[in-house]
DNA sequence: TCGAAAAGTCAACAAGTGTTGGCATATGCT
DNA sequence: AGCATATGCCAACACTTGTTGACTTTTCGA
């Protein structure tokens, strides 16, 4: 039970700092807007994390946590996984820290490319999919370009659709990419 | 052939702008690194484009030049566009300046929304196609992933795809969202 | 050629940034 | 209680930003 109090202002700390960084982007997050939420001096925020790089590291510490799709038929694997993202996209503030930040800030942009080509991949290789990286690839375009016009452009009717309406629309295209024999190679 | 010395400036202007907005996003791109690129004084910035904004507005500026696909069969509709799409592109940075710059300015996420639902939308109305902004929402989803993770994010194996792969892969999935019966009506 | 207008330079400003060190206060152990 | 330590606040730093005004140089038509 050693040192409850300075936990707790880490924890407001950190989620001021995803809330912030996930609105307005690594640049315009300042420091002292971040201590402000979280009603703490913009000194705690150095001391606890040495520096903004190291707060927005912290803060964009993520994991997608995929679905395991070997039990799923190969024609419903793309609405489980869409469905799965949108969900997980809705519940934690951190995937939205990550695509804000990515545009503009290279450290983001290599855990991006870890979190999607570092665990979707993988995922398809061990289930001895063809071409993993372009599969895994494109289902990154699809998800993270729905993502951007839905949490962060905010286009309209995107960003209202219903999770049911989106899956139904997105999954078919995920499973094509997932599925799919290679449309070049004919 | 007035104010000949002043237009070349002023292009010169421009010209870094545009390629310093597409490199770093707004808040990175200083008026000052845009005028060392133009080997100019940061004054002259000011003085012909009056503020960063508004220099930005002007940097901005784009048409995306949608074709005719009156003449195209529908099946095909997709990969023209696709390939449309990705030729634009390629030959100009100011699509990427709108990439790049609309994740945290609220002035090019208007811009972006314009080109989007402002141009594709209306071309799909006059098509007599039902649904138009819906289907043009989610042409959007996957033509702006395909864009950022392309040129923004430089995932690997996307950012190297040649574009008659992309086309092939990419097309399909528009057809789809062109002209497929929405699949939540069901 | 001369002089006004255009084009460009320079130094400085006010504001906001991340970051630091010193000082006050509260906490918890002996 | 007394004290070391953890926690917090304040003021200031060095720096960068967009922006401005005064000044000098160049251009070019009458």
């Amino acid at each position: 039970m050693a040192e409850k109090k300075s936990d707790r202002t880490r924890a407001a700390i950190l989620a001021a700092a995803r809330e912030r960084f996930a609105a307005d982007g690594y640049e315009r997050a300042t420091i002292r807007a971040i201590a402000a939420d979280a009603a703490i001096d913009p000194a705690m925020v150095m001391r606890y994390y040495g520096s903004k790089e190291k707060l927005f590291a912290a803060a964009a510490e993520f994991d997608v946590r995929l679905p395991d799709l070997s039990g799923v038929p190969r024609e419903q694997a793309g609405e489980v996984l869409v469905r799965h993202l949108v969900e997980r996209w809705e519940e934690d503030d951190t995937l939205r820290v990550l695509l804000r930040t990515a545009v503009t800030n290279e450290t983001a942009a290599e855990r991006m490319r870890q979190v999607f080509a570092g665990q979707l991949a993988p995922a398809f290789e061990r289930a001895a999919v063809d071409q993993p990286a372009v599969r895994a690839g494109l289902i990154a375009t699809q998800a993270l370009g729905f993502a951007l016009c839905r949490y962060i452009l905010a286009f309209e009717p995107i960003a209202t659709l219903s999770t049911d309406r989106a899956v139904a629309w997105l999954g078919p295209t995920i499973t094509r990419y997932l599925t799919a024999p290679d449309p070049s190679q004919v």
